[in-house]
RNA sequence: GGGGAGGUACCAAAGUGGCCAAAUGGAGCGGACUGUAGAUCCGUUGGCUGAACGCCUUCGAAGGUUCGAAUCCUUCCCUCCCCA
């Protein structure tokens, strides 16, 4: 089957549209807002497939462009599919590869057809385009995948916003065009970087193909937060409503908030991964720095109100002595922890907005975390 | 007792007349991280000052040579290795 979305509910309060819905897929139910774990080399760093599973994800993201250079979707195809080779049986949603293709490495050409690159492991050159970033996906078989886009990067002329936006629409005609797997779902992304008018075209034109989804991408890549809420603003209600939105590398909580509040349901960011791995762990209070000096005594839990596995057995002593003495256990223990509160992060947002009062439940926390 | 090597900043270790407040590691301290080239990266670590500039005190100790010494000389203290 191809995805389901359901609304549940909007909010009917002031200062918030915010709602909720249920996806389905072919492999997991998900109550949105969700936020997606980031799993790009066909694993979330550290943790196993089932920790994630018990921590309550039923969706991760991988990638497309890492998965295609290495191993190669060939052989995943072969193995079964992602979530075979991987040992995860509940969602999984793919990037296309057009973020990373711009963001890493060296470009060699692009034109309409696609981008040549080099490879960052070997500096082999490659070609991907629409076509090519179907073929890939539909071998992994995730149960959703994004069209392959151009991403403008921040700062970047009006010019060079609009034909990344354009290229990415045409691009987004040819990956319909060649996507035919019944059980994936094909999501469109809005690109047109911080030009109101720019989005709202790229936007209705996406529309206008009648995706079963709408990512918003190219935000969150180094602008000034008001600056991607006013963007959020504009676009997210225009998309169609009965429709998943899905605003892609969107991650810190406090942003998160910002984007549920104006209709987001659908999130991934690496932060609470990368972060967990860096010893910059997440609380109620904000962030905390596990490795500073002051915690070297501190014989109390991470967050005393959070229930995770970490809190509930270990010190905040303890993980600073793991992480000074660079065991790999730290890492993995932070990307529990990061997890943990990302998810429970979304359940508290989810029952708020069933409430009627996350407007006030946003007020509240961003008191907590931001001072 | 004989022969040899050496003492440099928190630790290890370069430097052997001026470009040295002193390379580089490690350790410490702080910061960053947003569709993951990341168990990573950046800054900082003699004192004073607000990262500059500057000034002051440093290369085992004390004296000396020199315009100038971590670097040369003298004496002393200490450590290590080999042979008896």
């Amino acid at each position: 089957m191809s995805i389901k979305f359901k609304l549940i509910k909007e909010a009917k309060e002031l200062n918030s549209n915010a709602r909720l819905g249920i996806l389905k897929t072919e492999h997991s139910v998900i109550e949105t807002p969700v936020f997606m774990p980031v799993g790009t080399q066909g694993t979330i760093k550290g943790i196993l497939p089932k920790e994630i599973e018990s921590l309550g994800f039923s969706i991760i993201l991988s990638n497309a462009y890492h998965l295609f250079l290495r191993p190669g979707h060939e052989l995943i195809s072969k193995a079964g599919g992602l979530h075979r080779f991987m040992g995860w049986d509940k969602s999984i949603l793919t990037d296309s590869g057009g973020f990373q293709v711009f963001s890493l490495g060296k470009i060699n050409k692009i034109n309409d057809e696609g981008v040549t690159f080099q490879s960052y492991i070997d500096g082999s050159r490659h070609f991907i385009g629409p076509k090519q970033a179907m073929e890939i996906q539909m071998d992994l078989g995730s149960d959703i995948a994004m069209v392959f886009d151009q991403c403008a990067p921040y700062p970047a002329t009006r010019r060079e916003t609009e034909i990344a936006a354009k290229r990415t629409f045409q691009w987004a005609k040819e990956c319909q065009k060649h996507h035919f797997k019944k059980t994936q779902s094909l999501f469109g992304i809005v690109q047109g970087g911080i030009y109101p008018d720019l989005r709202k075209e790229n936007a209705q034109q996406l529309i206008d193909l009648n995706f079963p989804g709408y990512a918003l991408g190219g935000l969150s890549v180094g602008e000034p937060k008001p600056l991607m809420y006013e963007i959020l603003d504009e676009i997210s209600m225009i998309l169609p409503k009965q429709k998943p939105k899905y605003l892609m590398g969107v991650g810190a909580p406090e942003s998160i908030l910002e984007a549920v509040s104006r209709g987001i349901d659908m999130f991934d960011c690496v932060l609470p991964t990368r972060n967990g791995r860096n010893g910059s762990l997440f609380t109620f209070k904000g962030k905390i720095s596990i490795t500073n000096s002051k915690f070297k005594k501190d014989l109390t839990p991470i967050d005393e109100k959070c229930q995770c596995y970490v809190c509930n057995n270990f010190t905040k002593a303890y993980l600073r002595h793991l992480y000074i003495a660079n065991e790999m256990l730290a890492p993995i223990l932070g990307t529990i922890h990061n997890l943990y509160f990302m998810n429970n992060l979304m359940i508290e947002i989810r029952f708020a907005i069933k409430e009627n009062r996350f407007d006030s439940y946003k007020k509240k926390f961003l008191e907590n975390y931001c001072n």
